[in-house]
DNA sequence: CGTCGTATCCCACAAACGGGGGATATCGGA
DNA sequence: TCCGATATCCCCCGTTTGTGGGATACGACG
C-alpha cells in the first residue's frame, strides 16, 4: 500500500487526487492539507511514500516542501503537480529534488499511471515540460566555450529563434489587437498571407495562440514593450 | 502529413514502426533503412520530419545520425527508439539533439502519441529514462548553492489599472496559451466563468484581444515574464 | 441598509482564429 | 546554376474567441 501526502491549496483539486487515488486500492491518502507548513509537519508524522505538491501554496514554495522532504524523508518520492510549466519553476522543483512533474490538466489516467510510474522508479513529466528540460541540457552541454555558470542574465534569446523582418511586424500588430484583414491593409498584403506569416511564426515560436505567441516574443526579447 | 524516417537494423522492428504509421494517414514513412550511412543519406534525400532511430547500428552510432540530422535539417525532429536506457546513451543522444527518448518496449498507443507530441512540440520521455536525466540535473546543480530563486523586483503598475487576484491568474494562463475550457478545468470554475472574467479584464485594459491584453499586461507590468 | 465590486454561472452567435493542405515568385548564397 | 529561405496568394474546416445579454451570491463600505 502506497502511502500518500498531498499538499495542494486548492480544495476542489485536492479532493479530486484523493478522490482520484481512492479508486484504487493500492493508493493511501495519509494526509491531505493545504499549506506547506502543515505538509513538511505531515512528512515527519505520516511518513508517505509519496508527496503530491503544488507549487502555489499560500505561506510558502512548495520548493520549500520538497527540499525539506528530500532531507528528512529522502524515501519519499515527489510529484509535482501544478499550472506552472515555465522553465523557472520545472527547474527549480527538480533541482530541489522533485521525481515527477505533471501539469494540472493532466487526465485522471495519467495521473494514476504517473504516480505508479513514479514508485517504479520511473519520472512522469509532461512531454511538454520535458522539451523545456532537454533544451536546458541541450544549452548546457553545447556551448563548450560558455561558462557553466554565467549570470549574464539577460539578452539570451534562450534559443536560436530568429524571426523575420516581416515576421516581426505581424507579431508586433498581433500584439496590438488587429485581426487578420486589418494587418492585411495595413501592410498592403492579402490576410491570406498574414495567416501564412502567423503560422511560421507560431512554429517557430512552438506556440499555439496569439496570447502565448506574444507573451514568448515578450520573454525572448523578440518585440519592445515601447 | 509527417514525413517519417525510420533508421533500424533490426527488420523487424524497422517493419513494425512502419506498420504502426501506415495504421495513421497523418504519417507518411518516407525511407526505412537500416544502417547509418543510408539513414545519413536519406536525410537528405527525403527530408523527414521526424526521424525514428535506433542507437546500435551496425556501421556507426545512432548518436551520429542524430548529430548530423540536427545540422543538416534543424526542422527534423529526432526520435530515439533504443533498448540502452542507460545515463551514458540517454545524454549522449539529448546533446546530440534528440527530442524524444522511447524504450523497444514501448507500446503501439504510446510509440504514436509519443511521435505526435514530438511534432507538437513535446518531448516524449520514457518515465524511467526522464528519471535517469533528472538524476543528472540535480547532480549538475548541486555543487552551486541555490542561486536561481525569487527576484523580488517589486514593481509599480505605473497606471491606475488594478486587477483582482483572480484577473490576473487568468491573464497568466491566457498568456500561456490556455482556452477557457483549460483555464476553467485548472482554476476549479466553469468556463463561463472564464469569459466573464476576460470580459473584465479586456475592458480594464481597454483591449480587444488576448495577443493585445498580453502585450498590455507585460509592458504594465501586471504580469512577470519569469 | 443599500450599493458597489468581485466572483460565480449560463445562453447565443457572428467573427476570428489555428491548422491542414497547396501554389507561385523572388533573391541571395552555395 | 540550382536550392533554400522568404514572401506572396488561395482554399477548407472545425474550434475558439469576443461580445451582447442576464442572473445569483457575498463581503465591504459608506
Amino acid at each position: 500500500m502506497t502511502r500518500v501526502l498531498i499538499v495542494e491549496d486548492d480544495v476542489a483539486f485536492r479532493d479530486r487526487y484523493a478522490a482520484i487515488l481512492a479508486k484504487d486500492s493500492a493508493f493511501d491518502v495519509v494526509a491531505s492539507v493545504g499549506t506547506g507548513a502543515e505538509g513538511m509537519a505531515m512528512l515527519g508524522l505520516r511518513q508517505p511514500d509519496v508527496l503530491l505538491i503544488d507549487l502555489g501554496l499560500p505561506d510558502i514554495s512548495g520548493i520549500e516542501v520538497i527540499r525539506h522532504a528530500t532531507q528528512v524523508l529522502p524515501v519519499c518520492e515527489c510529484m509535482v503537480v501544478t499550472v506552472f510549466g515555465d522553465e523557472e519553476h520545472v527547474l527549480a522543483s527538480i533541482e530541489a529534488g522533485a521525481s515527477g512533474y505533471l501539469l494540472k490538466d493532466a487526465s485522471e489516467e495519467s495521473f494514476l499511471s504517473g504516480i505508479r510510474e513514479l514508485i517504479n522508479g520511473g519520472s512522469p513529466i509532461s512531454p511538454i515540460i520535458a522539451r523545456r528540460l532537454l533544451r536546458r541540457f541541450q544549452a548546457d552541454a553545447e556551448p563548450g566555450a560558455a561558462p557553466p555558470q554565467t549570470p549574464a542574465a539577460e539578452e539570451s534569446p534562450d534559443s536560436d529563434v530568429r524571426l523575420s523582418a516581416r515576421e516581426r511586424e505581424i507579431l508586433l500588430l498581433a500584439s496590438k489587437g488587429f485581426n487578420y484583414p486589418e494587418m492585411g491593409k495595413l501592410m498592403g498584403i492579402s490576410p491570406h498571407t498574414v495567416t501564412s506569416h502567423v503560422k511560421k511564426i507560431y512554429r517557430k515560436l512552438a506556440v499555439h495562440s496569439r496570447g502565448e505567441a506574444v507573451f514568448e516574443a515578450n520573454r525572448m526579447g523578440l518585440i519592445r514593450t515601447l
